[in-house]
RNA sequence: GCGCCCGUAGCUCAGCGGAUCAGAGUAUUGGCCUCCGAAGCCAAGGGUCGUGGGUUCGAAUCCCGCCGGGCGCGCCA
């Protein structure tokens, strides 16, 4: 197997630190890759980082630290503007990479780094009170493809769905399905007060067959009617999950009790205005927090508490819950009432992902009505519009924290302006390509490369030997927007090369090096759309 | 009012452990299919990186103020 050139790079500076700055030898070196061509295929600047410790002159200490590193991967190092280190990789050193990412196959770009270490992604955990709203659709594509590249690090993830399947909104859900299965619809005497007036209320009560008085069967019913249709949404999305936790477990395994007690035992409580508070202001909250409402119910803060310490008491070291950023004063009071209970938690335990609420447009207009949820849009309803890939695609292509508006026309009815056509179609048009020519691609693996020597083809090579550190980086920081905009530059590197260059040249020895690139770019592209859980078809 | 987040090209957004960082898509304009998929490619115009200070040899990036927007500020979840 080929070693990555750019390890050997880092090694050599490594070495060539040692010996003439070695106070700093174990500096930390940033290898970039510089957009301009003529600054080579990666470049740093340490140089300039250590002159000021030194007190060199960058420019001066940079041709010393250039003169003494070597290496066979790339060329004699050039010093450029003030002081980077500019190198230029070898003609073999930059298409190794082709036989990494063949031999590989679909575990290119993954690691071990993780060690198997387990971590828990929260997400979705919708109240089962009605169809998931297009708001739960990004956690579900955050979340997933979250999961997916800490396991593509060497994790082992636990996606975790938890169900508040009890409490006052489930109450009210009964009360709203009785009411219909009475006849009585929403605004008429005798609805209840803030209760759900979607058409799925409706569809639920029709199906009801039993006492319309039974209010215990009814809620019953209905929850299970309700995650029966937001398990068909998660499906049909295409995102699975692991373990459900029932918020009602915790009352009656006595968790919530426990918990209670505990923090009462922790002396951290007091008694105020008939409730039972507790001083989240001694761990950064900005004010205390009632735990036990004077009517003697506890809120929900209590089964918050209680279900991450069965997080922790399962093992989670590390647990990453996707939220909303409406529900970000969560995260202070969580983690406050777990110090609070001295169980040896870290303070910055389980960490949050918060993302942005989705405004969804459509002929420039927000639309915020949907029939089946009656004030909200779908996840459902953005499937049906747009499809799946378009949607896993568009709510994973922004950072979490930044608003944003999905345009359906934009996804839906001029799909040639869709980012996730145009990733997908250069999966298709490789496929194509291979179809045409009819061999075997697994031939291509111990191709010989020397014939590649085009600007475009070391690019490609390039972008594909970025992959790794790309994902890692993606998994590092849980930020699955980096492969979505990966792929579109891989994509656009393809797409720009194959109108430029013919494929299946007569010349077999240049025909053999071409196909192995594409090959990889095939494979790479797939890897990264699986990773964001969409499909790489072969045929658009 | 307080807390968190966000202000980058007409629009939607990357970049934010400082330098080789002024970028992509889209829109507009002009080119490219007797040739492996034109859902594609090539080219042009377009930005005082909200604003005012500060740190630095060097700031879209770090610090402070201000302006604008989002979310939160329940004995709701």
């Amino acid at each position: 197997m080929a070693s990555d050139p750019k390890a050997q790079i880092e090694a050599a500076l490594r070495a060539a630190l040692a010996k003439v700055a070695p106070a700093h030898a174990s500096a930390p070196i940033l290898l970039e890759r510089p957009k301009q061509a003529d600054h080579g295929d990666l470049s740093t600047n340490i140089a300039l980082q250590l002159a000021k410790q030194l007190g060199r002159r960058p420019r001066e200490f940079a041709e010393q630290l250039a003169a003494s590193i070597a290496g066979d991967a790339f060329e004699r190092p050039e010093v450029a503007g003030p002081g980077f280190i500019n190198f230029r990789l070898k003609a073999g050193a930059r298409f190794g990479v082709i036989a990494r990412v063949l031999e590989q196959g679909a575990r290119y770009g993954w690691s071990r780094s993780g060690g198997g270490e387990p971590v828990q992604v929260e997400f979705v955990s919708a109240n089962p009170t009605g169809p998931l709203h297009v708001g739960h659709g990004r956690q579900a594509a955050l979340g997933d493809a979250i999961a997916t590249l800490l396991e593509s690090q060497g994790h082992k993830v636990t996606r975790e769905y938890y169900y508040n399947d009890a409490g006052a909104q489930i109450d009210k859900l009964a009360w709203s399905v009785q009411a219909r299965a009475k006849g009585i619809r929403p605004g008429e005497r005798g609805w209840p007060e803030e209760g759900y007036a979607g058409e799925y209320i409706e569809d639920i009560a029709r199906e009801y067959k039993g006492d319309a008085n039974d209010v215990p069967e009814v809620r019953r019913f209905a929850v299970a009617y309700l995650r029966r249709e937001q398990d068909a949404d998660l499906a049909a999305f295409g995102v699975k999950f692991d373990v459900y936790y029932l918020e009602s477990s915790l009352y009656t395994e006595g968790k919530v009790e426990a918990v209670l007690k505990a923090l009462v035992a922790s002396g951290k409580t007091y008694e105020k205005d008939g409730a039972l508070w507790l001083r989240t202001t001694d761990y950064g909250d900005d004010k205390d927090r009632v735990v036990r409402k004077s009517d003697g119910s506890y809120t929900y803060f209590v089964p918050d508490v209680a279900y991450h310490v069965t997080k922790w008491q399962r093992g989670f070291k590390r647990v990453i819950n996707v939220q909303g950023t409406d529900h970000h004063s969560t995260v202070t009071r969580v983690r406050a009432g777990l110090q609070a209970l001295g169980l040896g938690i870290p303070p910055g335990w389980p960490e949050y992902v918060l993302h942005s609420l989705v405004k969804v447009t459509r002929g420039g207009e927000e639309v915020k009505i949907s029939k089946r949820a009656g004030s909200y849009v779908t996840v459902r309803d953005l499937i049906d519009w747009v499809g799946r890939d378009a949607v896993r695609f568009f709510l994973v292509s922004r950072k979490a924290d930044s608003e944003f508006v999905f345009d359906v026309d934009l996804a839906r009815e001029r799909s040639d302006e869709n980012p996730v056509y145009y990733v997908q179609y250069a999966h298709a048009r490789l496929c194509s390509v291979f179809a045409q020519w009819g061999g075997k691609p697994a031939t291509l693996g111990s191709v010989r490369l020397d014939a590649l020597r085009g600007d475009r083809e070391a690019l490609l090579a390039s972008l594909l030997d970025e992959f790794p550190e790309t994902l890692a980086k993606a998994a590092r920081e849980a930020a699955p927007h980096d492969i979505a905009f990966y792929l579109r530059e891989l994509a656009a590197q393809f797409h720009s090369y194959y109108n430029a260059e013919r494929i299946l040249v007569d010349d077999e020895e240049l025909r053999s090096a071409r196909l192995a690139l594409c090959a990889a770019v095939r494979q790479t592209l797939a890897n990264g759309l699986s990773l964001i859980g969409v499909s790489a078809p072969e045929k658009m």
